[in-house]
DNA sequence: ACTTAGCACTCAGAGGTATAGAGTGCTAAG
DNA sequence: CTTAGCACTCTATACCTCTGAGTGCTAAGT
């Protein structure tokens, strides 16, 4: 059953009050909002109507209306605003970037944290990966006679190196000889093929003493093909929850800054899709309790190779929707420009 | 002057009492934790005298006493138990810790987050650094035509990269050129002679069509070189700073975390040096006012070619001193054995 | 059929007061 | 020097009242 527009407008005032004051919204509130010149008896039945849909709630009998989730989300979906953002705002953002351009895991974590500062919430960062990926490119650095570093190159630039204490030392051939296994036999596979069979045929290729090399190099290959799929998560400005009196109780607060620190709990996050390229989720729309009073805003970004990654926003579900929505889109836009058309320094 | 020994003691009692209980602490709770058989009366007429010596401090007239910041230095640097550490707890640090052997960075911040755990405490990782740091090795490996990645292995082992695109397509050729001409000229270079006009030499050798490449490794060397200089600082566990009641006022709790996030904060932290291994900073004995209500317990570890950094934990003034303390002192030695001697993966 | 004025009702929160109890300092005796 | 006893202080708690914001309902107006 569709509302009528003035149901709606007056569940948009609600948002829009309550967002502002954090206290439930009077009928009176409601008309000082409004422009149509009704009478706050008229808001009054209205809003009885709004709450019996579900769209609002009454945290006790004498008291203002507050937004259900539903309301949230209808408000969300077609009345709130659509804001433009500050080009001052944008341009701090770019230029504080643009000093991190080329290390790209701290370029993400700086974007996370620019993206917490400019919305005043905690921002959630999260590192781009491509669909498939491999290693593009490996390398063997000896660093002494007895250790190497071992770097890898990805698909998707991601850039990883370990280093590797070997029982014996190594030659400069034999580094080479690694080298050239290593990028002629185990390059551009996909991690469920990077098996450990593979290393009889490099053997033959290198001799067999560098074996140890090369299986510490197909570990840690395998190892970071996993661990990107995992991703790196970059949680930044956690403390500004505490800025907003739904999580001024302690336990609320730690129960969801835990939440959110762990990488695991973050796979209940709305992706965005296609479809949807900013992806809002209000409270208990995700099955963690802590997460029951917090929306989460997200969005994504991509690397010139096409890896994607996240960049996303959490705060009360009493949070301005259009604004915090409106900076964090603009900022993933300005990320993707960061990263695929700036090609210089 | 120094304090009799019957006065230690209820120092201790009070600074014990409190930690648990984070109340204050009246002459009768004071007895009954004292083994000597003494009466309130006396206990109270030493508790004057202790807090007219500023050892003390009562929060209103019909209150128990609360140990000051210098009672709290008196029981940290002469009475307080010294702990052993549970092995399992131990051993449960150095297993996670193994696995991330190899990834310095990973390790570190791993690390922080064990310590964290096993503390309830917010912990703070530094990443390691050499008193004198330099460039050990470059590595400039090519991904595409355009496209090449710097790596760089500095003095104490750690490892940075640089993605870097060109404007121009690089040859195998010129690839190893500048490689050769790096780590011909720039290695070993402590940062301040590390300037631009030794690009002129190394151009000699290896052709100007590489300048641009080298000047962005020189670059990217100097960049790495200071802020490796800067430190990386890992944060982790904040959250756990909420479990403590001086911290629930949120604005004390989010001064604390923000001061804690901030990377220059951190150079007014106490140092630990040889003659005090662990360095114990308690409430306002620092600067920050921010820091009033809270302690902190700084240790040290070293790699194996002799970078320090650091390790500590943030808790309120009203700490286990003692327990933290030893756990975070046992930490820093397994990491120590890791970082040393297991150069097995 | 919708709107609105009026009114009785509800309830959270503010403010005030009394009470309990923990803890002190002091005094005088052991 | 220690301790029992006692008067005193002060916070925290509970309980109360009162206020005001806000509601739902009814009945009259458009």
């Amino acid at each position: 059953m569709a509302l009528s527009d003035r149901k709606k407008q007056i569940l948009k005032a609600v948002v829009d009050d309550y967002v502002q004051t954090a206290e439930p919204v009077g009928s009176r509130a409601v008309v000082a909002r409004l422009k149509t010149n009704v009478s706050s008896a008229t808001v009054r039945n209205e809003m009885a109507d709004l709450e019996r849909m579900g769209y609002l709630e009454q945290p006790h009998t004498s008291a203002g209306r507050v937004p259900s989730h539903l309301g949230y989300r209808l408000y969300v979906d077609e009345l709130m605003n659509h804001y433009s953002v500050a080009p001052t705002e944008i341009d701090q953002f770019v230029s504080t970037l643009t000093l991190r351009m080329g290390e790209l895991d701290r370029l993400i974590a700086e974007a996370g944290r620019m993206v917490s500062e400019l919305t005043s919430h905690p921002a959630i960062a999260v590192s781009p990966v491509a669909e498939e990926e491999a290693v593009r490119r490996f390398e063997v650095i000896q660093v002494d006679a007895e250790t190497v570093v071992l770097v890898l190159v990805t698909t998707s630039d991601i850039i990883k190196n370990r280093i590797c204490h070997l029982t014996f030392p190594l030659s400069d051939l034999e580094v080479s000889a690694a080298n050239r296994a290593l990028n002629a036999h185990f390059t551009n596979i996909p991690l469920e093929q990077l098996t450990d069979e593979r290393i009889t045929s490099a053997e033959y290729d290198a001799g067999a003493d560098i074996t140890e090399l090369l299986i510490a190099a197909i570990d840690f290959a395998s190892d970071v093909l996993n661990t990107v799929m995992q991703r790196d998560v970059y949680l930044e400005g956690a403390s500004q929850i505490l800025k907003y009196p739904e999580f001024h109780d302690p336990n609320k607060a730690m129960a969801l800054l835990d939440c959110l620190s762990d990488r695991n709990a973050l796979s209940l996050l709305p992706m965005p899709d296609s479809e949807h390229p900013v992806k809002i989720q209000i409270g208990a729309e995700n099955k963690t309790s802590p997460l029951d009073n917090a929306s989460i805003i997200m969005t994504s970004y991509h690397t010139a190779r096409g890896a994607k990654g996240l960049l996303g926003v959490v705060g009360p579900t009493r949070m301005d929707y259009a604004k915090v929505a409106a900076r964090l889109c603009h900022f993933a836009e300005e990320l993707n420009h960061l990263l695929n058309h700036d090609t210089r320094r």
